[in-house]
DNA sequence: TACCCCTAAACATCCGAGGTCTCTGCAGGG
DNA sequence: CCCTGCAGAGACCTCGGATGTTTAGGGGTA
């Protein structure tokens, strides 16, 4: 194994056996070189490696730092890695998302604040009158973060937000293709949030399952008949 | 930003737009290093840190490629990120698998192959009378993994790949202490096959959600109870 | 035809020098 | 006493070249 790998290893090992704890500093690059037996350049591409899922950061003039490690956090770097599946793989993932998302809206129909509660309405109040659809989209991940924030579970919330983004371009291309699509997302909107208010965890969870699935149904009646022509409605949408 | 993320960020670009397709060979070191107006040594940080997330492969004394970019393998990477978060996320992980692993579960009764089905009969069948703790975790590991692929969806399977490595330590914690544990996991796994195998997705949902909600249950009250002494099981399982 | 060896190509590792940024302590002014 | 501006030190950033290691593939031999 190259000593590099070992290296990120050993830093793993650091972290996880507690000797680094979150915020914690590390040595300075040719000290932590010369512990780990190698030399800077190599050490560099360990860390740079790590700072990519999150890890670690790096700070100019200052030092190399354990970030915080929050789920959040790390699971933030998924995004980074969902972005390399476009076009072939989106229904897989929206078929993840139809199985999160309506089971985290169940959970913040339970656990939600009163206040996060208002914020919700907020949102919906928030949209003109006629939207644009990419406005429309926009305040469509706000919505469903907050609501994905009020299950209560942090490493649920940072798994949706990785799910949904790459997903976000089809819904833009869906509100621009099909007739209804605006007005649909708007009332189903509403009635999730209604469910959350009044604390109906069932309800808001079939509501939450007929709004992902809507998503789901028009992109497999779009790609599937297209026959070789798959491609089309990621690459218009992207 | 510094320049190695800036050749991270164009390598990506590469690929996602289609210049570099899955398995193509990238430029020489020195070569992309001029082409991207960089060193070779910040180069090789960037080429790095994208082997790590499983993007790049690199193969000494051969070149450097593209991955397949499967999503397998490239949420495989996401074991590494969740193995930062040991002790005090672990229930929020489980949490995520409980919702995840009864829809698979049911998927699996839907479109699993008879073939497949009968591999998973033998798995039941390769266990010991009396098997050890391990043995038993790490078949426990390995049925659940087959259910996952019979769930026809790679994104699911993979997800589920990466939730379940931090909850086995805690499951054989849970089998070394809880008397009955190992008996009832070996009952829920039959359970859990019968349903697949008569092709009732909905039977096969509920005793999945039983079968992770036992650990689930069992860790909870583990660890609520302890108060500051939460650290304890999951150190004892490590 | 099958096997072995050798060479070229490409990555792995290291080293040292010069640049840039950030934090910190100190001095001066309000 | 507090705020502001100014170096100085410390730490990371980038570069270029030299040397070692591994692999793929061509060519020779039995």
């Amino acid at each position: 194994m190259p000593v590099t790998d070992v290296a990120i290893d050993k830093i793993k090992g650091m972290i996880v056996s507690g000797e680094l704890a979150p915020g914690d500093r590390l040595p300075k690059e040719a000290e932590l070189a010369q512990r780990l037996g190698l030399s800077r350049s190599s050490l560099r591409e360990a860390v740079k490696a790590l700072c990519l899922i999150r890890v670690l950061d790096v700070r100019q003039g200052d030092g190399t730092y354990v970030t915080s490690l929050e789920p959040n956090l790390l699971l933030d770097a998924m995004t980074f890695v969902v972005d390399f599946h476009r076009d072939d793989t989106v229904l897989d993932f929206l078929a993840v998302r139809r199985i999160l998302e309506p089971a985290a809206t169940a959970l913040a129909a339970l656990h939600m604040s009163d206040a996060d509660v208002a914020e919700l309405a907020a949102l919906l109040g928030e949209l003109a009158e006629a939207p644009t659809v990419e406005a429309l989209v926009a305040n469509d991940l706000k919505f469903h973060r907050k609501i994905a924030e009020g299950s209560g579970n942090p490493v649920l919330c940072s798994l949706l937000d990785s799910l949904s983004g790459p997903t976000a371009r089809a819904r833009i291309w869906r509100g621009l293709t099909q007739e209804g699509a605006v007005e649909r997302t708007r009332e189903q909107h509403a009635a999730i949030y209604e469910a959350i208010a009044g604390r109906e965890p069932e309800l808001a969870r079939s509501w939450a399952t007929v709004h992902v699935a809507g998503v789901e149904q028009w992109l497999r009646s779009t790609l599937t008949p297209a026959g070789s022509d798959d491609a089309e409605p990621a690459a218009a949408a992207s």
